[in-house]
DNA sequence: ATCTCCCGCCACCAT
DNA sequence: ATGGTGGCGGGAGAT
């Protein structure tokens, strides 16, 4: 989609309804929020003062747009948010009225429970349901003010489908104020929804509505993530402990401890995954929290249990309210074990392998988008935007925008890419089989046969790729971006994914084993982003050069690896580009998993023998001589870990790390490492510590699957997950 | 008693 | 310093 909607900000404003309500929308709003507080508020009373004092304050307050308990603010029905919500909404413009209306009037019901509970607030709204009005009932009981009825509500405000042509924008605190809830709940289902891209998040304080249109992709996508990931093994067997999940948890350490590890939105991601993976589709909290805490935590403490629970329970509300998984109760033994169904779409493995096996230029900018809007994790993130279509979100609310700095390249989040990437085939998921790449470049695209070797053995890799030992990608057109991928299905990469459930197992399993060392790294959203920022290479910390980051890897390493990229950002003159890709390296001393194709830095290539790594990478087996056709454009040469090579000279580019990227032999050691030496682009030292950080810890899961343009936008720092962060840095 | 999960404090982090 | 985000866990309602 285009970012139109960015420019939408009037649009916006005007179509808001707190706007229609009239009246500086805080204004009134807060002294209605009067009432409301007091009757509302079961608190404690020490709440109730707080919150008065909030609202005495509150309209002075009211220019900027701080979080006002909006919920006071908001009507004087306080134990009723659906009231607010339909007073609001009978303020609100016919359109919206109407949609509305529809939307929770014919939503299909998602949860027998849910349903009822919805219609049976709805009636107690409408009438004067006063029947029950004593004090007790006054107040809303938990139920109504619950996370999943607020989602549903929420729901109701957006079509399921919107018209692809025009993004829908969610003003975070209009939204609240409709809704009649603190903002902080509306993050909690935002963080959600956009986890199943349902929404992506423009600029502060701003998301679009993307509805359900992509949400068979992303399934699908987080199936195959799920997998890679071996979560279907640990599903099968989890049912105590997982012989992985100890493994898992030694050696995130390092990674674990950041805040946006334990995002919602990864959380989510994560959940949804056990679901898809699932043979009976069901996951039961216990066995979620578990698998989850593994993963990112060290530590796993009883609390850390508890709280874990507690976002699942979170996350699964906001799930069961999209209807994509219904919860049921399997009492067993003496306890009540909470389990959930999944119930929404199954079929998305089968559907879409062949298709978006290739993605030409026309498609990419659809599918980039698409995977753009994956959360923010990298992993599902693509395409950088073409400067050209690139909105700013300038208009956003308060969030400013550094004009034209990163024109070049804005891989803010916002900016759904227009195409201006080459891609060559999307990962595993979208592209069946190590196959010929597509390149496409903007307005032209090439296909480059790739020739997938040993560690693609099990690929059917056709003799259509043995031909060409190289591919040559004669100067890289105006795009700004260049993604070669070769595609390698892990888990033998069948089309059919439930063929493979039983053949995977082995392979998952391994790389379950290992992925205590790489997991941390793997994938990760925010460890694209930054490290992008800081290592125009993908090599984790050290500099593009570093050898460790470019040695060779180990055999397991090498069995976890399932996508190369080579991911080059056109940026900086580099139109001239040459490139070079052996095609049958022969994985004699090399991990299977060697990457068939370098990135080498031109000083390099032009004076004395590669750098250590690259060396290494080619001398093992790549027979691999560099042309001098190789343009002057810095390159690097990556040689096996990862597919991800970005050129150095573009200091707006941020290289972005690739999952595999982790797989260097150093494992976790790399993270400690200090900034690269090359960063481009300031970076905080807390930045530099996010790099290692991994999103997904899924080998060549999304995290190849998509790769988050090279430069991601810095959002907040919480934000960086994001596939774009509005302003470019 | 245990499950659910609301609520809002407050750490984070970009500005 | 400011303000948007959102992790987190106390503690209370629901079962």
């Amino acid at each position: 989609m285009e970012m139109k909607c960015l420019t939408l900000k009037d649009l916006l404003s005007v179509r808001t309804l707190v706007n229609k309500t009239g009246s500086g929308d805080t204004g009134n709003t807060n002294d209605q929020k009067e009432n409301i507080c007091m009757d509302r508020r079961k608190m404690t009373p020490l709440k109730c003062e707080s919150v008065n004092g909030f609202k005495r304050v509150s309209s002075p307050d009211i220019t900027h747009m701080t979080p006002i308990k909006l919920t006071e603010r908001v009507h004087p029905d306080p134990w009723t948010p659906t009231a607010n919500l339909k007073m609001l909404i009978s303020a609100a413009s016919p359109d919206i009225r109407d949609r509305e209306m529809k939307k929770t009037l014919f939503r299909p019901i998602e949860n027998e429970e849910k349903a009822i509970e919805e219609d049976e607030e709805e009636e107690l709204d409408d009438s004067c349901q006063y029947e029950a009005l004593d004090d007790s009932e006054r107040r809303p009981s938990r139920k109504q003010k619950s996370l999943g009825l607020l989602c549903q509500k929420f729901l109701a405000l957006y079509p399921d489908y919107p018209e692809t042509s025009e993004g829908i924008n969610i003003s975070l605190d209009e939204v609240a104020a409709r809704l009649g809830v603190e903002r902080r709940r509306i993050y909690d289902i935002v963080n959600v929804l956009e986890s199943l891209m349902l929404v992506s998040r423009m600029a502060k304080n701003l998301y679009v509505w993307h509805g359900r249109s992509a949400l068979p992709q992303t399934l699908q996508d987080l199936h195959q993530a799920g997998r890679e990931q071996g979560y279907h093994l640990q599903m099968d067997q989890r049912e105590g402990s997982c012989p992985y999940a100890t493994h898992h948890t030694q050696n995130t350490h390092a990674a674990s401890s950041r805040r946006k590890d334990k995002s919602l939105r990864i959380m989510s991601q994560k959940f949804v995954m056990l679901f898809l993976v699932s043979k009976t589709r069901t996951v039961t909290l216990d066995t979620a929290a578990k698998i989850l805490i593994e993963e990112g935590q060290d530590e796993s403490s009883h609390s850390k249990y508890k709280t874990k629970v507690r976002r699942l329970y979170d996350i699964a509300n906001v799930l069961t309210s999209l209807n994509l998984i219904k919860k049921l109760q399997v009492r067993e033994e003496k306890s009540r074990k909470p389990v959930f169904k999944w119930i929404g779409p199954a079929d998305f493995h089968s559907s879409c392998d062949s298709d978006d096996l290739r993605v030409s230029a026309a498609q990419v900018s659809t599918t980039g988008e698409r995977r753009e809007k994956m959360t923010r994790h990298s992993s599902f993130q693509v395409i950088p935007a073409p400067p050209v279509n690139q909105r700013r979100i300038s208009s956003a609310p308060s969030t400013p925008h550094r004009p034209s700095t990163d024109e070049p390249v804005d891989y803010s989040r916002k900016s759904v890419n227009t195409s201006a990437v080459c891609r060559l085939q999307f990962g595993d998921s979208v592209q069946p089989s190590g196959s010929p790449v597509v390149l496409s470049t903007g307005q032209a695209s090439l296909a480059v046969p790739l020739q997938t070797d040993v560690p693609y053995a099990s690929l059917p890799v056709s003799a259509q790729f043995t031909s060409h030992p190289l591919a040559y990608l004669p100067g890289l057109p105006q795009t700004p971006l260049l993604m070669v991928y070769s595609g390698h299905v892990p888990d033998g990469h069948l089309k059919k994914r439930e063929r493979q459930e039983e053949e995977d197992d082995d392979q998952a399993a391994k790389r379950n084993k290992r992925s205590a060392s790489i997991e941390s790294e793997m994938c990760e959203t925010e460890s694209l982003s930054s490290s992008a920022r800081r290592s125009p290479v993908c090599s984790r910390e050290g500099s593009p050069w570093d050898e460790a980051s470019f040695g060779p890897m180990n055999e397991e390493d090498a069995g976890v690896l399932s996508s190369h990229y080579l991911y080059v950002p056109n940026t900086a003159g580099l139109n001239g580009l040459n490139f070079l890709m052996p095609a049958g390296h022969t994985q004699g001393g090399v991990p299977a998993v060697a990457m068939p194709y370098f990135l080498v830095h031109s000083p390099l290539i032009a004076g004395a023998a590669p750098t250590s790594g690259a060396e290494g990478a080619a001398s093992s087996g790549l027979g691999f001589s560099v042309p001098t056709v190789l343009s002057p454009a810095h390159f690097v040469m990556a040689g096996g870990a990862f597919g991800v090579v970005e050129t150095l000279n573009s200091p707006e580019h941020h290289g972005h790390r690739l999952p595999a990227a982790t797989l260097s032999p150093q494992g976790p050691r790399a993270q400690e490492s200090p900034q690269p030496a090359q960063t481009q682009t300031p970076v905080t030292p807390k930045e530099a510590a996010v790099g290692s950080k991994s999103f997904f810890e899924t080998p060549g899961a999304f995290g190849s699957l998509s790769t988050p343009p090279a430069a991601r936008k810095r959002g907040s720092a919480q934000r960086r997950l994001d596939i774009g962060h509005a302003s470019a840095n």
